[in-house]
DNA sequence: TATGAATGAGGCTTCATTCAT
DNA sequence: AATGAATGAAGCCTCATTCAT
């Protein structure tokens, strides 16, 4: 028998470093020596676990939505008003900003690394997740989704190259006075 | 003083090559030889107009704010009514949609590699001033600007890493309802 | 003792499947990962069998000759004509062509990759082997057997590196010649 | 202007120590960085001046050849009786003999790193250039030229692999039994 | 004895940057 | 001002070998 390690644990905790060090300072600066470095251990058994760089980036962005997928649906209350919703929305963003910023970023950066077709399609499905998951918690139609997740988009790019414009308060406001509008016309 | 002219326009040409391939492969993979090679000028003379690679990056960003700025400028229509206003800006954004979204990763990359403030304050001045014209364009308050400019942002963000659910006429439905919808609660 | 046959049967499983990756792709190619996998034993295990990689080169080299001597022994007719001799001749190096040429390069290697005297000395006796066996074959004294030897070893070396030069039937014909003349000069 | 250098010079002195480091340890050893120390200049020059290590191989080889036809030309002479030919051969033989062991090494390695089949062209041609230029020296038609050529060829290898075996003495008196009887013949 | 995880030096190559001309 | 040759650190990856189990 060889040397007795968790195999999956291991794995999980290199996924976890590399994550880490992406979100922190991004994918350049992610190479294969520092997230060896940062998992503890060496190159070589970098390689033990992924045949090459791009499958720690898809590794990893499996992962991270796995662990997320799970979060968000902890977070979703069984039922609530409109009003609720998109406080539960906004409550469930202001603690996760950050970790959604860097996924946003994460997400340009697999479009210019990894030239494999599957790497991609993993990311449009993440991204159809997330934002069943909106349209979920807001209770909307497809399309209004889609402009739902625009919205929150376009908030945490803002929250990186212009953070000083950042209000989440006011733009749950926003979202308040959306939902309330459509409730009302109905 | 022609020598200056020269100057210019050598930077100018730098400038535009480095955008053509950062916005069509990323800032890894425009090196500076390519640039170089691009703008027909060596190495050593790209030395010559930027002290190194963030510089192009600052630069190159600064004149296409200021190139954009123009253009903008120049499509919005005098003066009309809200749903024309909006048709005006979906024209715009069918147009330059590739551009934008250029544009909107590079955003991300001034962050990354230009540690500078001034860069960074740059770019926050630049998306403040598209949230303007957005503002501008659809006569609204700077907290709906926000909210506007952060719809634009995600779909142009969706386009690139879901390209399949992007459908800017659903997207311009979705706008012209809601400014309908602001018209007739006031 | 089961354990010693099994122990044999392994080693030479080992060096078969290194030989066959050996003469396939070269030194190089064979890595201890590849050997190990094609003997269907894990890398610790082969280092149970050799100290390291030359000692498989060592041992593959050791067993080749053994089967060759063997087979070359039966090949010999037992009495013939110098003509008829040089036709067994031929026929065996039709036959086992790609395996003398992969022969011959890998004694090669054993001079690059092998420190040991011993191992140099072993592909010398080999050498000689061959040799004699062609003296034997040719019933020809050592110094021609060393030129014969040459010639054949020539001619494979150009089959490697000029496969279109290469015409066993004139090479037969040249050496019919040969044989004819010292008979009828003697 | 850039630093004066010539390239030329700086390419040839890259490509013999290539040659020096590959006759003397082999293709293996023949590291890029160790290259680059022998040529005195650094790892990322040496890219300057070839694209890839198969372009040095190559390059080197394309060298070689041209060498030693000229010195192979020089070395014949104007008309000479057969007997004066072979001792002409083997006077160069003799003092070759190490360049031409470590050619017919290269030109194997070749093959096995060379999937270009330009460069196994050229090693083709360079081995028909020795094999004519044998059979210029000897007077001999194509077919025993190429015979000749596998004689010689197989006594380099000999030499190798069984240094104890060579007398270059008895091999030429074997050629010129040879050449002798071949005149008496006709 | 057998396993295969682990190591880390070293392979080829690229790149921003410098500097002699 | 302009050139492009030169640098060397660092990138990704492979490999023979060791060692805990």
């Amino acid at each position: 028998m060889p040397k007795v390690v968790d195999h999956d644990a291991r794995r999980a905790e290199v996924l976890d470093q590399a994550y880490r060090l992406m979100a922190d300072e991004g994918y350049g600066a992610a190479t294969m020596r520092r997230i060896a470095r940062a998992a503890g251990v060496s190159t070589g058994t970098l390689y033990h676990y992924f045949p090459d760089k791009p499958a720690i980036l898809d590794g990893m962005f499996e992962r991270l939505i796995g662990q997320d997928q799970a979060r968000v649906t902890a977070a979703i209350p069984e039922a609530a008003s409109p009003a609720e919703r998109v406080r539960v929305l906004f409550a469930f963003l202001r603690d996760e900003a950050e970790h959604f910023r860097a996924l946003l970023r994460l997400a340009l950066e697999v479009h210019r690394h990894e030239p494999e077709e599957d790497s991609r399609a993993r990311v449009q499905e993440a991204v159809a997740g997330y934002r069943a998951a909106v349209a979920d918690v807001l209770d909307l139609d497809p399309a209004l989704a889609h402009a739902a997740f625009s919205f929150i988009v376009g908030g945490l790019w803002q929250g990186i190259v212009d953070p000083r414009s950042v209000d989440l308060d006011r733009d749950e406001g926003i979202a308040l006075g959306f939902v309330t509008l459509r409730a009302d016309r109905s």
